[in-house]
DNA sequence: TAGATTGTTAATCGATTAACAATC
DNA sequence: TAGATTGTTAATCGATTAACAATC
């Protein structure tokens, strides 16, 4: 067993949910600082719009990583937060439905900087399976589970239209992915041991409707 | 003044901005249902994955809408989470950035469907600008304050290279834009005063990677 | 040593859940 | 009326902030 897993499991409670984004804008805090060798909570909050308090308890939850009246080591720091994300190993990703925002995602080069590479991926659709796109050639979606237990793939990116989205979902959790990035208009049922993110346009844009119809309008007099 | 504006500030206390994409799911499992006159609370928690106190409680943010005994008119409903929303309206969409990711927004139709629509793109590359895409001819980055003016656009979305975002958003503040979707991978500044909404590939991909490293396996005999 | 800053505990804040009187 | 279900208040849960002893 991994000593460092044990470690992470039994410190503390379990970090809240939000402390993981969190650690991932610390850590790109942190790519920008060579500058010095040392940073304080107090630095890192200003530069990622927390406060120290968050920070600090931040890293607490998975150990101790600063020295008092020093702060922390920045290269320790960086190699302690890309060990707690797991983003120090190589992660193949699987992309389904290369339409055009899996196509314009298969393109994006920011993927391939954390470590996720995108090595297969599917469509139903006979015009694009065979092309090649970003050199990944696309497959037939029936090639999934096969596909996936060979090239020991975790993590899918589901790009399909909203009909077709619960289907494919259900077939990526029969092939063993355990952790999916979902683009698709849809709340889709999955196992709990199988982690589903949800990445939902007209829910963020009907957000944002909702602040501008509600944000107070010089109407009632406040400043 | 518009009367409901008035009813949804001042009654009981601010709903917490969680609840508002629950108001989203809520609209989405209503317009499956067009069966019934009347929906309980208990029924819409289990189309959407929430408990019947939370429904009930989100609604009473807004007002009363429902019947004791009865639950909630079906149509009133929709009708009402649209007015909250803000969707009853027609949003123009500013899009910045015609790149992979620019272009299959661009091409998106399920913008079109909650009314939201995008009535001008721009970029700085000389290659894009004049070229035409689903409808819309790209226009040149300088064009961008008279555009937004003239169309009187409130909401743009960002979808440039990292280096360019800050620069594009402050340009956008500068020229009226109160509401921005940004997918760039950075936290931009903005003033208070307009909301910013983050769209982070990268972050969501190493929430993923965290859950896939921490995940219990079967390492200490937990079911 | 004196000053700075951590890690942690306690206090506060905010959101969810439970319970139930009001009422259709 | 009896049964169902709301709207709301109180209890619980979880996350953030404040405060400070420990310590580099």
């Amino acid at each position: 067993m991994p000593a460092e897993l044990f470690s992470i499991k039994m410190k503390n409670k379990k970090a809240p949910v939000v402390t993981i984004p969190r650690l991932s804008f610390y850590y790109r805090a942190l790519m920008e600082k060579s500058d010095t060798q040392f940073v304080s909570s107090q630095e890192l909050a200003e530069l990622t719009g927390t406060s120290a308090a968050q920070v600090r308890k931040d890293f607490a939850y998975f150990g101790q990583f600063g020295a008092a009246g020093k702060g922390y080591r920045v290269d320790f720091l960086k190699n302690s937060i890309t060990r707690i994300l797991g983003v120090d190993k190589k992660w193949p990703v699987a992309l389904v439905g290369v339409g055009n925002l899996g196509s314009a995602l298969l393109s994006y080069k920011g993927f391939l900087r954390q470590g996720f590479h995108v090595v297969a991926a599917f469509d139903s659709d006979e015009e694009k399976i065979g092309r090649e796109l970003a050199g990944v050639i696309v497959q037939n979606i029936d090639a999934l589970k096969d596909e996936i237990k060979l090239k020991k793939i975790k993590i899918a990116v589901v790009t399909v239209p909203q009909q077709a989205a619960q289907d494919v979902i259900d077939k990526l959790v029969r092939s063993g992915i355990k952790a999916i990035l979902n683009f698709a208009p849809v709340r889709p049922r999955a196992p709990k041991s199988v982690e589903v993110h949800n990445i939902d346009l007209s829910i963020e844009l009907e957000r944002l409707a909702y602040f501008l119809s509600n944000s107070p309008r010089r109407i009632f007099g406040a400043h």
